[in-house]
RNA sequence: GGCGCCAUAGCCAAGUGGUAAGGCAGAGCUCUGCAAAAGCUUUACCCCCAGUUCGAGUCUGGGUGGCGCCUCCA
């Protein structure tokens, strides 16, 4: 079974092959950190960390980067702002996403490579792009000669003649083409600035990508991901830089992820129909987040409402719920072999969890393992009689999947303290009594509490909402 | 103008041409001291029109509606 990725560049689901045996190459667009992020953001942030998972789950060793974009127009706008210096701003932002994407589970990447501590690679680029004539000098500034690389546009596929030009962005007249971009910005008065050959400034937007990843991975790299919108210009700018200087392809796999939408509208910070992760994350559980965006298949537009988010909630719990149920029983379960029916059950769904993995990252089918999983698990607990080794066999099995996913309860102990404890034993005798107002009463509180009891044949079973 | 994407149940959402997964919500039943959790049962002529085919949600053409990119953007 092999794994298949949606490529941009071919517009078609391509068998993965890594260019190296067992190891794979990822690259990831990361934020500019001017503002915290929101959801939208957080989209790619989980989808890719759930693709770097599974190809660790799949075996492979994977090097997985995402950059910092670290000084730019608008990192220097927030800082004159803020009366802050630009590193300053931009540390305090890095924090800040380091800190979120942290608490929602994220996984952290090999390396986080910045801008500001590669000013010397991007020169040393630059200045290959200028020796072979896709680069000129203009006006303090250099800009990349599109008409120069033939095949600018082919990830997009766009046709150079036919991009419009202007309609947002006022034409610089220092380029030879309105299409040309900017690689390296000459400083204002006052502004941030290193050295260069062509004078104090800064790099432009696209070029840290082709120099970083040439640093870091190397010439060519097997995946380079990202959201939809950086497909163009973005994609198509480091393709032109780096494939004019190595003559070789940049990455093999172009993967890019549609937009989370606010009333079937892409939300952005220039629209200003955000949600900050930050304060989300405040409301909803990290793992409802993850099973939200990752119920949608990532090259689907995913709308974000109260209700969506809700119905994501109910789902985690029926999960957590099965977990918790069969935890439960472990307890006061029989040794003896792992039941050969369940057992038998648990392969299919795990051979049916990799096929829909392997084909581009089902998310949404793989959720549908899951829900197999709990159903089996259930049907089980029906039993009168089960042993151990099944139950531990079933929360293994959602472990595995959880190594990919993420929707499942952290594992740190969650324990009850004394007072709940002596609650709980009150009850039991209570209901021993047949004290039911009194039983009742004590359930009721710890209700309150957020501890739920429920009474079964095996004991009592609390759990925490 | 160019390049694309999407339309499946009340809601969310998969779906390799062979007579529609899963989740949420709802209804009924079982279990329960009452609950909860869980189990069982139950809810779709797949936007419209034409075509290809023995057979179309799936392929082709044409509509309708919505969305994205075209140098800030994930």
């Amino acid at each position: 079974m092999t794994l298949k990725i949606y490529n941009t560049m071919s517009r078609q689901k391509e068998e993965f092959i890594p260019l190296e045996p067992g190891k794979v190459k990822m690259y990831v667009c990361g934020p500019t950190v001017y503002n915290y992020i929101h959801i939208g953001n957080a989209r790619p942030a989980i989808f890719f960390d759930v693709v770097r998972r599974y190809l660790t789950y799949s075996g492979y060793d994977v090097s997985y980067l995402v950059n910092f974009t670290d000084v730019d127009d608008k990192i220097i706008r927030a800082a004159e702002e803020t009366g802050e210096e630009v590193g300053a701003l931009a540390e305090r932002f890095i924090e800040a996403y380091l800190e979120d994407v942290r608490a929602i589970g994220i996984h952290p990447v090999t390396h986080h490579p910045r801008v500001t501590e590669n000013i010397d690679a991007i020169i040393a680029f630059i200045a290959r792009l200028v020796e072979k004539g896709f680069a000129y000098p203009s006006g303090g500034d250099v800009y990349y000669r599109t008409t120069k690389f033939d095949e600018y546009g082919k990830l997009s596929h766009q046709n150079l003649d036919e991009l419009q030009y202007g309609i947002r962005i006022e034409v610089d007249d220092r380029k030879e083409n309105p299409q040309d971009f900017v690689l390296w910005k000459g400083a204002k008065p006052g502004e941030i600035s290193w050295e260069s050959p062509w004078g104090a400034g800064r790099p432009g937007w696209h070029i840290e990508c082709s120099a970083m990843v040439q640093k870091y991975l190397g010439e060519t790299i097997d995946i380079h991901g990202g959201g939809q919108d950086l497909t163009f210009p973005h994609h198509e700018c480091e393709i032109a830089q780096s494939e004019a200087v190595t003559g070789k392809p940049m990455a093999h796999y172009w993967m890019h992820n549609a937009f989370i939408n606010m009333d079937n509208e892409k939300m952005s910070k220039s629209l200003g129909n955000f949600v900050m992760l930050r304060d989300i994350r405040q409301q909803i559980r990290p793992q409802t987040l993850r099973f939200f965006m990752l119920n949608a298949h990532y090259r689907n537009p995913l709308n974000f409402s109260e209700e969506t988010v809700r119905q994501a909630d109910s789902s985690v719990d029926r999960i957590w719920n099965a977990i918790t149920n069969l935890e439960h029983r472990l307890s006061v379960a029989l040794n003896g072999p792992v039941d050969e029916q369940v057992a038998a059950r648990i392969e299919e769904i795990k051979q049916y969890f990799e096929s829909k993995m392997n084909d581009d990252f089902n998310t949404p089918d793989a959720i549908t393992a899951i829900f197999d999983l709990v159903s089996e698990a259930n049907i089980y607990l029906k039993r009168e009689r089960v042993t151990a080794e099944t139950i531990e066999s079933l929360l293994n099995t959602f472990k595995a999947f959880d190594a990919v996913l993420g929707i499942l309860p952290s594992e740190n102990g969650d324990l009850l303290d004394e007072e709940v404890e002596s609650l709980i034993a009150e009850r039991v005798q209570a209901r021993k009594d047949k004290n039911w107002s009194r039983a009742d009463e004590i359930r009721d509180l710890l209700t309150e509490k957020g501890i739920f009891l429920e009474d079964t044949p095996q004991g009592i079973r609390w759990r925490r909402k």
